[in-house]
DNA sequence: GCCAACGTTGGC
DNA sequence: GCCAACGTTGGC
């Protein structure tokens, strides 16, 4: 099993809204680096930390489980929509998303600023300077250290 | 809102 | 294939 690290503006999706909704998909990656993580590593069963990005203040908001693995972004398809992109066709997928559902929301964020504070936590990516990857790998240990932080005693 | 860091595009 | 121009991300 594998643990992440997903970000989302939180005036576009938060994990109150993912707690609302129990699952939703995670649609509109547009990153090939970010792409490949969703198309081909990422499983159902792994674990994924929601993280509030520009937002007040941001960082690790919750937790979420992958439920269903890479599969094509059909939002690129649709001409209407903010996600269209006419390179990507249903025999050709250029973008992927994956679906989520919830698991836990923190009772307060984990702030960027205290990741980057804590010593078992040095070299996360998302504390690295400059990091905009949107899906990135997590270790386990970076994983519980986080879940600990939170106050999460046990996952359920 | 600013702007640094980064990714993508396209002329050559 | 280089790289300047442009667009986006995201912390602050």
């Amino acid at each position: 099993m594998e643990y992440w690290l997903m970000k989302c503006e939180p005036t576009a999706y938060s994990i109150a809204d993912l707690q609302r909704d129990k699952t939703t998909s995670w649609e509109g990656v547009r990153n090939y680096q970010a792409r490949n993580f969703m198309r081909n590593t990422m499983k159902a069963g792994d674990m994924a930390l929601f993280y509030h990005s520009n937002a007040e203040p941001s960082g690790v908001a919750g937790v979420m489980k992958i439920v269903k693995a890479g599969y094509p972004d059909h939002f690129a398809f649709k001409p209407d929509h903010k996600y269209f992109d006419a390179r990507s066709t249903s025999e050709k997928p250029l973008w992927y998303m994956v679906d989520v559902a919830f698991v836990a929301r923190f009772a307060e964020i984990l702030p960027l600023q205290q990741i980057k504070e804590e010593p078992r936590l040095k070299g996360i990516m998302v504390a690295q300077k400059g990091s905009r990857l949107s899906v990135q790998p997590l270790s386990e240990d970076h994983f519980k250290v986080i879940c600990e932080l939170a106050g999460v005693r046990k996952l359920p």
